[in-house]
DNA sequence: TCTGGGGTCCTAGGACCC
DNA sequence: TCTGGGGTCCTAGGACCC
């Protein structure tokens, strides 16, 4: 069994935990810029104040009602939840941290999965202050279902989907939206053919659900049968993207503005970049007017470029984004936010090989491939990587688009120490 | 000059998640 | 007047290679 420990209202628990006096206040979190309404207490939530609600529509709610306003305060956030991941990981053989405020559990061998997820939940409460839901599935999607009903339908916070005829009954009253997987797009399409609760979706023919929803959305329907597709991934692997972008408090017109805000956004990335010692292969920028005023007309501007060795230099990351910016900013137009994006990302120290040069028959390169796959499990990421023969074909072109650690010589890899 | 199958890389766009 | 930020995965088409 897979569980999902998920937190209640993170970001107003863990306002909550540090002024113990707005116990059964409302308290609402909102966005940069305090735009929106990011996150709510079960006393907001009940006034009617939705997720994702701009601030100045619930304004008059939030006035009449005396609601508690923040603004977001990441350092918090992101300590309140190491502390509560890791007595997740202590109770349990394996742990994902699927974000911020949810982790997947390992609950394979346990006797009494409800009873053990309660002494959980009340030992997190005591030692943090914030309050978690549990949810026990036979799948990572069930376990999502069964979290949503913990949090729903049961004062405890536990719910477990442990026989085949509680699934059953559960699916008829969970509606497609609230199937993790199945957002605004797919729900809308799935409600026009008159689907409306997973119980309806998972009798649907796979072939037609994987024409129109790709093979994740057979996925999902298998997985809400009980097949597992989504494995624990315990071992994360780096990022493969990193962006940075933020809007505009006021509103610009003007070039000196946007290049300051891509210069620190590229500056930002690069840092995050070195952080996790990888480089980036290509670099995007973005620039967007506002799509809530239609006095302007709605433009995204959007460039790409590749370096030609990847790279987490700062210099070379802000005046490839700063020569982007020139391509795609347009005078005249009013904007509202700015962003960076570096992809591809590759490990600085990784060592790539190429066996087409030494290697010929099969069973030389079947255990050369064993012997990577040893390295890089041991190291819980991908220290070496095999090229791929288009790659190689043009490795004289591309010759600086490869590690510094490249080889041709598979001997090479047996000296890394695992 | 025309012909073919199988493969990788690159990019853009669309869907989803928290 | 005022509408977040940071990610993932899949698909499809074109360029290019052998």
């Amino acid at each position: 069994m897979i569980a999902l420990a998920d937190c209640n209202n993170f970001y107003a628990s863990c306002e909550r935990v540090f002024n113990p006096a707005l116990e059964n206040k409302p308290i609402v979190v909102l966005s940069n810029n305090d735009g929106c309404i990011i996150a709510r207490s079960n006393e907001a939530k009940s006034l009617g104040i939705k997720m994702g609600e701009p601030v100045f529509k619930a304004r008059k709610i939030i006035e009449g009602n005396n609601v508690n306003v923040f603004s977001t305060n990441f350092a918090l956030y992101g300590d309140m939840s190491n502390r509560v991941m890791s007595m997740l990981a202590d109770v349990a053989p394996e742990i994902e941290i699927y974000s911020i405020d949810e982790a997947f559990i390992d609950f394979t061998g346990i006797n009494n999965p409800s009873g053990f997820a309660g002494e959980l939940k009340n030992d997190i409460r005591k030692s943090t202050g914030i309050p978690v839901s549990i949810g026990i599935g036979p799948t990572k999607t069930l376990a999502k279902i069964a979290n949503h009903v913990a949090k729903k339908k049961t004062d405890s916070g536990i719910f477990c989907l442990d026989s085949p005829v509680k699934i059953d009954q559960i699916l008829k009253e969970i509606s497609v939206s609230d199937i993790w997987g199945i957002g605004s797009r797919y729900s809308s399409m799935l409600c026009g053919q008159n689907i409306r609760t997973a119980h309806d979706f998972i009798k649907l023919d796979e072939q037609w659900v994987l024409e129109k929803m790709t093979i994740v959305g057979l996925k999902t329907l298998q997985e809400l049968k009980e097949h597992k597709h989504f494995a624990l991934d315990t071992n994360p692997t780096w990022k493969k993207n990193i962006c940075t972008s933020r809007s505009f408090g006021v509103k610009t017109k003007k070039l000196k503005d946007l290049k300051e805000a891509i210069t620190s956004h590229s500056v930002r990335c690069a840092e995050k970049l070195r952080m996790q010692n990888a480089c980036a292969r290509y670099i995007s920028v973005l620039i967007k007017t506002d799509p809530f005023n239609d006095k302007d007309r709605y433009y995204y501007g959007y460039r790409s470029v590749s370096f030609n060795s990847p790279t987490n230099d700062t210099i070379r990351i802000v005046q490839a984004a700063n020569d982007l910016l020139k391509c795609i900013y347009k005078q005249g137009l009013t904007y509202k936010k700015a962003g960076v994006i570096v992809g591809d990302i590759v490990p600085q120290d990784r060592v790539q090989i190429d066996l087409f040069e030494n290697l010929e028959n099969d069973s030389e390169i079947n255990s050369l491939h064993k012997a990577v796959d040893r390295i890089n499990r041991s190291m819980g990421r991908d220290k070496v990587q095999i090229l791929g023969q288009g790659l190689i074909s043009k490795w004289g072109l591309k010759r600086e688009k490869l590690s510094p650690c490249y080889t041709t010589r598979w001997e090479d890899i047996l000296k890394i120490r695992c």
